[in-house]
DNA sequence: TATCATTCAGACCAACTAGTCTGTTTAGTA
DNA sequence: TACTAAACAGACTAGTTGGTCTGAATGATA
């Protein structure tokens, strides 16, 4: 049909597909055949750019995902001077312009994390990595705020940084099964209630 | 080679090993054959107890993992007063004898819920219906503490149960990915602070 | 003890699925 | 323009997997 190649596009619109297939179905749920049908592109596309579905699903992770967390939570939070009040607007803005349907599918890391960690030890220090990533980004962020006032200066940066990654992957888990706006505005009083007991006192 | 037959507890070493399975590898992932493996039998055996795989894995949710939560947050907490101190024995009895490989597996319920919530709805229904029963118990005992005094008033009861159960589930999902104990450390640290900011001022 | 439903064994099947392989078209290069 | 490597198309395959079906062994009942 489109007789015009573009290698790179090509290989950009497989993982995309890989992504939606995967955030719908889960890594094992995901059937090469369905992201062939999705792109138009034939078995000998796919295997040409990468090696199998593993490798598909890897790049995934490596291009795809750790794009939307620095879009998403690394960037935004440099332009607030206030940590608290920066994670709390990023987390108000991912809540009421969602960029994926999180109510229904929930949170595409964790979702592969909850699959992948255990079978396939690739999966999980990829994965692992940009949790990591996620978290430390906060927790440098609260560092800061140690330093100019806004957070309190005797609560340990890095373990309030990796709680409230916590409580947001849980809560995306519970909204997810739950399918109850409800779900959130519940947890939304926990994550609002531990960040503001940051605050110096 | 066993001539003894028990009906039911054939049904009940199909249903653990299915558990077994479904922990391991998630019920897309689990297979009929590792099944009958581990547990001698043949398919004759499954599919005279169970109309089919999903069957098999919707029993495990209603008589598995449902008498796990019972046992494990729902009958020890009634021998509590205070409810703070009971969330915070049983997490810390879970944290120090566990009953499943944690660390590398997680939660069984939250894996189901983040795998089939979007997949199978009839799974999802069983899944929230758990959970529920879950936060309910919590939300049930914050109110007692809230009469007897060990619980601040002019928190909602129900939003403080889901909260302390989606950090719980987020917190298990780090732990799966990170494989670090430093992670359980941080999130306790996060879980103990809010459980305290509960109480009365 | 004869009868019959229950409980299982195990061979068999049809559908699915990741991956292969050959060949063709496109595009860069000399 | 001739040549070559990259970028695909698409038929084919080998292995896997959930499920079926027939029949045999068991055990309750009359």
């Amino acid at each position: 049909m489109n007789t015009v190649r573009n290698p790179d596009q090509t290989r950009l619109r497989l993982i995309e597909a890989a992504f939606d297939e995967i955030y719908a179905n889960g890594y094992q749920g995901m059937r090469i055949d369905d992201i062939l049908n999705r792109t138009g592109l034939k078995k000998g596309a796919l295997y040409h750019h990468f090696a199998g579905k593993t490798e598909l699903a890897y790049a995934v992770l490596d291009e795809l995902i750790e794009k939307e967390i620095e879009q998403m939570w690394i960037e935004p939070l440099k332009q607030f001077e206030d940590p608290i009040e920066g994670i709390r607007q990023m987390i108000i803005e991912a809540r009421d312009h969602p960029k994926q349907d999180y109510v229904k599918c929930g949170c595409p890391l964790n979702n592969l994390a909850q699959e992948m960690s255990p079978i396939d030890e690739a999966f999980r220090i990829k994965i692992q990595r940009l949790f990591q990533l996620w978290i430390d980004t906060f927790a440098n962020k609260l560092k800061q705020g140690q330093q100019n006032g806004t957070v309190a200066k005797d609560i340990d940066a890095l373990s309030a940084a990796t709680f409230i990654v916590a409580s947001l992957e849980g809560t995306m888990s519970l909204i997810k099964a739950s399918q109850d706006p409800a779900t959130l505005d519940h947890c939304w009083f926990g994550i609002e209630r531990f960040l503001y007991s940051l605050r110096p006192s």
